[in-house]
DNA sequence: GCCAATGGCTGAACCGGTTCACTGAAGCGG
DNA sequence: CCGCTTCAGTGAACCGGTTCAGCCATTGGC
């Protein structure tokens, strides 16, 4: 094992000022103390290369500087991208970001949130994939909670960002019949609980709004099983003309499945993704899809959490909407 | 804010069994105590619902638990694999990973170095910008530091994950040979410092030794400055036959000019790609491709930390052998 | 000129564990 | 039965900051 080198103490810094460890403490962080003294106790510090201990500071203050940030599974694209930007975004107000994945498992969920919170993190941003579960509101009272994508139960969680899949599901299934599409296939992923990715309740609304007529499939989230999923419908009776996916990987395994099938998109069949990953605009075709500003998102997420640490008082729900990204892959029904 | 509920602490378990603070300390961690006494310490924590703090064990103990990762750029496809991978394995080892990203600045690269020092990781893994930054063999002396893909300078880092890159362009190049190009053209991507990707020397002595004519292009790992630098190679003079890509994102650009071009693949142009990114097996063609078994970089980058900094002495280098994935976008020249 | 308020700083407790030097008792060989 | 080692456990120092009560010297109001 490496020696670990030492390095200079508050109390070095104290005995070479002739000041008290309090008083370099306090000038250090530019408090309570004349300016005359903070300049020389920030030059002796600087001459001694003194820099305070991360871990001695978060045990006397009971603030660590991280925040957690929990996601359902960082298979995900956009959850990568999500935990991405929040990590920079942390990182660019001088904190760090703790990242645990649940792998799905709504179980090691929970196992996890607790785990983050007896590491002492300042805050939690999780992306739950059991949001009602009653851990919640318990964590909600010792810490600052923010949650991406869906509200906690309890209700007192510090700050909520919700996506507005409602208005995504509009603007795809309102393009689409725009185009003249009538019969509809509607491709969702499989989640433990999807209060925000309404697949039956909203889709099923708009679809009758909209005089559509939709077959809503739920399909794993992953190329094969969504490659299977939609070679059964598009090889059954009644093709659909359209085919909406809630997550652009399903529309590139209804890609697959058309190029298996002999089908052309969008001649035969007409494709509406969500998500807007970077790969879709090199699809060929182009994949029409729907975009939720993920920059938008983690922007918001993190101030949020920020906010209620430093005790300022934020804006309790914030609601990201999503745009239609119309490519080539959606064009007029033929039929 | 919310109060933060006070936890037990040491000191009461060591009151309700009658010890002291010190063999509780002892007896949680199995040591030093009869098998009796640390059974009656552990249903005494139980009942209080004690949890040792992670901060005042970093504190007192020297290690936090955490291990640094230091990416060179999280926008990379394969350096996201990467960090998700490692996050999970130290996870299972009851660490935790602290993720940051230089976004591909090598000084920030440098910063952020410090900056995880001065948090106490108890060990680092780097995807180094910047490999021969004396930095690194200061770090080393006091920290188990592990590379992934280059050495680091100094040469007493505690590990080294490489990468045999100089196989994997071995494994294509001979592969486009067998196929019948002749004239093959070579995108790499920018970066600020490449011994193992050597794009120039390595590409350029195999093209010689297989009597190979290769043209080689640096760049941005961009999907739209790979567009445009690809059109640019596509529309010249001159036109090669197969293109090896030195990453799959280039890849995909290199599929965007084609199309825009009017040209088909594999029919007037052969691709090799270099990553094996997931979407890679769904495009059309499916691409064929260069796959670094992500999964073996990061368990051996955390075994060797980990040993390292469990004072286990560990394999310092250990080379991970690429393969190649053949698929639809190669085959044989037409010309 | 007196009392209160303010500014600048100190000393000591505290955060909650770990670890080291030490002790008493038990075990063991001769 | 004696001296030596080993075992289980203790007490106190320690890790390196923060924070609170308190103190002295000014300053200001009236």
């Amino acid at each position: 094992m490496p020696d670990r080198r030492k390095r200079a103490t508050i109390r070095e810094v104290a005995q070479a000022t002739g000041l008290s460890p309090a008083a370099v403490s306090y000038a250090l962080r530019g408090i309570q103390t004349s300016e005359e003294t903070q300049e020389r106790v920030r030059a002796a510090a600087e001459e001694l290369g003194y820099e305070a201990h991360p871990i001695a500071r978060a045990l006397a203050s009971g603030r660590t500087g991280m925040v957690g940030l929990l996601c359902g599974s960082l298979e995900d694209y956009w959850q990568q991208s999500l935990a991405v930007g929040i990590g920079r975004a942390l990182l660019a107000r001088d904190r760090y970001a703790l990242i645990v994945d649940a792998v799905g498992d709504p179980q090691r969920e929970l196992v996890l949130a607790r785990q983050l919170r007896d590491q002492r993190v300042d805050g939690l941003i999780v992306q739950p994939l059991d949001p009602s579960a009653p851990l919640w509101a318990e964590l909600a009272e010792t810490l600052p909670v923010v949650s991406i994508g869906d509200a906690l139960a309890g209700g007192n969680s510090q700050g909520e960002v919700v996506f507005d899949n409602r208005w995504g599901v509009t603007l795809a299934l309102e393009h689409l019949r725009m185009l003249g599409h009538r019969r509809i296939a509607v491709f969702t992923p499989t989640r433990a609980s999807t209060p925000d990715r309404p697949a039956d309740v909203h889709v099923n609304a708009e679809a009758r709004r909209l005089d559509l007529e939709v077959e809503v499939v739920v399909a794993q989230q992953s190329l094969a099983e969504a490659t299977d999923a939609a070679r059964r419908v598009l090889e059954g009776p009644g093709r659909p003309s359209a085919v909406f996916c809630f997550s652009d990987v399903i529309a590139y395994g209804v890609y697959a499945a058309t190029r298996a099938l002999g089908l052309s998109v969008p001649g035969d069949v007409a494709v509406c993704g969500y998500d807007n990953h970077p790969m879709s605009a090199l699809l060929t075709p182009p994949l029409t899809t729907v975009d939720w500003n993920i920059g938008g998102i983690v922007e918001t997420a993190v101030r949020l959490v920020v906010d209620v640490i430093e005790e300022r008082s934020p804006a309790r729900r914030v609601v990201c909407e999503p745009a239609l990204r119309v490519r080539e892959s959606t064009a007029p029904a033929t039929a």
